[in-house]
DNA sequence: ATTCTAACA
DNA sequence: TGTTAGCA
């Protein structure tokens, strides 16, 4: 198994995550209530937190020590969230680059490429 | 026994 | 945020 699944297993319950955080389960609800974590659910519709839940806590609670509001935390996550989506966005876009150059060589294995690439590297640059 | 939601303080 | 009521 992979980290990142590790990360997100749903294991934990509330009074884990209160021992772990030495956060409040009124807290740790109404954190959760504002979007900052999403932990599963059983069957009994009790929470179960995953390791990237409490990691998410402890930050927030860090922020709230350090006498960030809501609003403020909204802000910084929204920003983290653009930044990755970002990030992703610039993958996919690598991926689709060297899909094409791959079909590229294959079907026209003779002809020059310069030309080509350099309209693909233009995407990166504009706007 | 533990947690959940809603609501009032 | 704390606390309580009434449920699952």
């Amino acid at each position: 198994m992979e980290q990142s699944e590790r990360l997100h297993m749903p294991l934990f319950s509330i009074r884990i995550v209160k021992e772990l955080t030495d956060l409040t389960p009124r807290q740790i609800r109404y954190y959760e209530s504002h979007g900052f974590v999403k932990p599963a659910r059983t069957e009994g519709n009790q929470r179960l937190f995953s390791f990237a839940d409490v990691d998410r806590l402890l930050d927030i609670k860090q922020l709230i020590d350090r006498g960030v509001n809501m609003a403020g935390i909204k802000e910084m996550m929204m920003e983290q969230e653009q930044k990755y989506k970002k990030e992703q966005e610039e993958r996919e876009e690598l991926k689709r680059l060297r899909e094409q150059m791959k079909r590229e060589a294959l079907h026209h294995p003779n002809q020059k490429k310069a030309s080509m690439i350099q309209g693909q590297l233009s995407h990166f640059y504009k706007s």
